[in-house]
Formats: structure tokens, sequence, C-alpha cells
DNA sequence: CGCGAGCTTGACGTTGTTCAACTAGAGTGG
DNA sequence: CCACTCTAGTTGAACAACGTCAAGCTCGCG
């Protein structure tokens, strides 16, 4: 039914819509920053002075304490990672955000950003869509995590991985097992077994880090349930 | 940590930043329905011509097929039922929503309101936080759905249906104990034998339809994790 | 060559679901 | 006013799905 990954369209697209001088008070009130993999670029609960925008990496944002983490999304290149700190009267984050790979992010003044946002309609009606896109998003994964059973989670991460991350029927994880337990809520022995399952049954080939997708449709029967 | 239930932000504030013209055009694209108990309001799926803002009465919002529902929230007097079905390029309802009880909605001409967020810059800023404050909502529901077990999940809606629904301590539940385990996932058994226990430990006292919740603050315990 | 982190597998425990039965109260027709 | 029925509520027992724990494995790296 619903995927569970992430948003495919680009966000870059908002930008196009305001006016010359607006996009020069963009960038003066942007800093571009680059951090390494596994670093944190947001901790739930802090101050959000900022609006982040990933420019370069990936990225996944989760709320909850130490070992019960939920990972709400996953953010590729030419993503807003969070728009919902722009909230009047709770300006702290409500969720972390931390790499999995190098990744270059920038960090736009959130007060700017409002006013941006009250001065330009179009740029407003954009940032809308966005929200909204995420919102359509957020709730198929909702509905995934907590409807579908084990392999059809595990299926449809694989799938997800291949057709809107990495767009190709194999390739190298960036992610350890226990990233991909965390991705599915499971716990990286059940997707082992999981993974396993799907390796003798001729469904993919996984090496390592490196995995290769074989039989694409049956994978998506089982996402969506089987 | 993060409660599962309904925003208290009352939506009906955005509507106060339109000029005196924009508010008789709105009147003019809207129209008011009153539906009964147990009606479907949107189906999901369906073409989304109207924005449907729930006056009176109290609705739920799911997704999914017949027997495997996920309620995303509740919605509660005053509040907008769905601002996603605003999204550009999908004019379909992303879930469907039908009433708990006799409820009455205005349905607002999607195109009318889209006009009004170009249109109005502060309109579009107020549904913008709505729609933020939505997804922060959402989020706590996600976590606490995938993360909390049984007690934690029916200690957490009894606060919730308490503080924030009801507000008393004691109240009528026009909700059947089916429907309390859809609310928290869970099966109607789960949910039976958890207020069992709960009755069994002076928490609350449960009658047929009449709850009243004797130890807050134990529960909010529970909820919290114990 | 040896060390350690991540990977893999099996055995076992927990949580919550499913199934089946039984009960109570509300509406219905005699 | 009394059976009769129907639905929601309630309980217990068996079962399935995952998680946890503990151990062994492997591969890259010093």
């Amino acid at each position: 039914m619903q995927g569970s990954c992430i948003v495919e369209n680009k966000h870059s697209e908002c930008f196009e819509v305001l006016t010359p001088e607006e996009q020069k008070l963009l960038d003066e009130n942007t800093i571009n920053i680059t951090y390494n993999k596994g670093e944190i670029i947001a901790k739930q609960g802090t101050f959000a002075s900022h609006i982040i925008y990933l420019k370069e990496g990936l990225v996944k944002v989760y709320m909850g304490d130490d070992n019960k983490d939920l990972i709400l999304k996953i953010i590729p290149s030419n993503h807003f990672i969070g728009l919902s700190s722009l909230f009047e009267g709770n300006n702290t984050f409500i969720y972390s955000a931390s790499t999995y790979v190098k990744s270059t992010a920038s960090l736009i003044d959130i007060n700017f950003f409002k006013r941006l946002i009250r001065r330009n309609p179009e740029f407003a009606y954009k940032i809308l869509n966005i929200q909204n896109e995420n919102v359509a998003q957020v709730y198929g994964r909702f509905y995934c995590l907590t409807r579908k059973q084990s392999c059809g989670l595990v299926a449809d991460l694989l799938m997800c991985l291949a057709t809107r991350v990495f767009k190709s029927e194999e390739f190298m994880l960036p992610l350890s097992r226990a990233d991909l337990a965390d991705l599915t809520g499971l716990s990286t022995e059940s997707v082992m077994r999981i993974l396993k399952e799907f390796k003798q049954d001729r469904l993919l080939e996984a090496k390592g880090k490196i995995i290769k997708i074989l039989d694409k449709d049956k994978l998506e029967k089982i996402s969506n349930y089987g």
C-alpha cells in the first residue's frame, strides 16, 4: 500500500519563486556547514534558530531517548530536514537529525525564513506544499510501521532504497545492519533472519554492504503484504 | 514522553486574519453539513474538492483497508480535519474521516482556499503553523504507537481523553471498547485486560461507558513508561 | 598474525493476538 | 411481563511474532 520511505520531489524549486533581491537576502542569511558521517545536525529539545536544508548527503530524522529511537524519515540531497520547527511558540526541535554519510547543510536564519513566508505568498504556498507532502509521507510510514509485519517492513525498506535513494537495483549500503533494523523498527537479529530468508528464496543477493535485488515484483508483493 | 492524542489549540483563529471582504468570499464558498454518528466524511482515495473544517463534534482520521485501520488522529470541535489534501498534484484524500458523534462540518472549496493562501500571506502563515502543529502532534502519536507497550498506550489514551477531550476526570465515553482498541492499535481483548488491571489497582473506575480516573499521577507515569 | 566491531545464528522468553466461550443489557414481539 | 435475540463486553487458553541473550563467525586493519 503506502511506501514508508522518502519523498522523491526535490525541495529546491521553492527557492525559484523568490525575487533576485530575496535570493540575495537569503544568501546573506544562510550559512553552509559540512558534517562528517554520524554527526548530529539537530538535537531534540534544543533551541531551533535555523531552518536546515540538506544540500548534499543522507540524514535520518528521529525522536526518542537513547535506546528507543524512532526514525521518522530519511532525508536525501536537496530536501529540507525539518520545517515544523517553524511552529510559533515552540522554537525547539521536536526531533533529532544525524548524518549517515558526510553531508552539507544550509542553515537559514529562522526569523528571516518566517519573514520570507509572510512577504512572498507564492513562497509560502510552496513551503506549505512541501510540508503537506511531508505529512503524506510520514502518514505512509506511520501506517507501515504500525501495520506491516517484519518481512513486509524489510521488503519495503529495500524497495525504497533501490528505487528512491540509490535508484539502482544494485547498491552499496552506507548503513549497517543495525541501521536497517532501526529504520524498520525491528531488532538487528530479526532483520538478519529476514534477509537470510530473502536470500534463500532468491529475491536478492547480499554480500556485506553490496545488495542486489533479484526479484523486484515479489519483494513489492511482500511489501504490500504476503 | 509525547502524548499521542489531539491538538489543543483551536484552529478558528486563522480566519481572524482575513479581511471582511475575504470573510464574505469565504462564506460564499463554504457549505455546512451535519453528519450522524458513524458517518463517513471523507474517504481515502476519493477526490478532495473541499477543505473540511469541523465546527462541532468528534471525528477520527484514519487510513487503511477494512480490518487494518490506523487512526492517525482524532479531531475535536473547531479544528481542520485535514489540510494535506491541499497538496498540489494529488487531489485525493490520503486518509478517511468518520464521526464518533453527531457532527457539523464546513466544507470550503479547495480552489478558493488555495487562492486565499496565495493572496493573504498572513493567512498562509497561520495555515502553515496549523499544519506544523499537526505534524508535531502526529510525530508524537507515531512515537507512542511504535514505542510504547500496551499498558502505556491505554494509560496515555485515558489521560488524553480526560485532560484534552472531555476536560474532566469523570466522563461518559461515546466510544465502544473496540473504538478504544482501535485508538491504541491494540486488540479489544488486550484493552479489556489492561482496563481490568487498572481497575484492580484502583487507578480508575469503569462501569460501562462511565469512566472515572482515580489516580492521575500514576496513570501519567504508566503512560510515560513503567 | 591477532584484535575487535559488526555480522550471523540458535535457543528461549515476552508481549500481545486470536479463537472460543460465556455474560449482561437493550430492544422486540408475543 | 416474559422469553428471545442481538450486540457489546468480558474472560481464559493456545498461539504467533518478535525481542533478548549468548555464542560463534568474518573481515578489515593495525
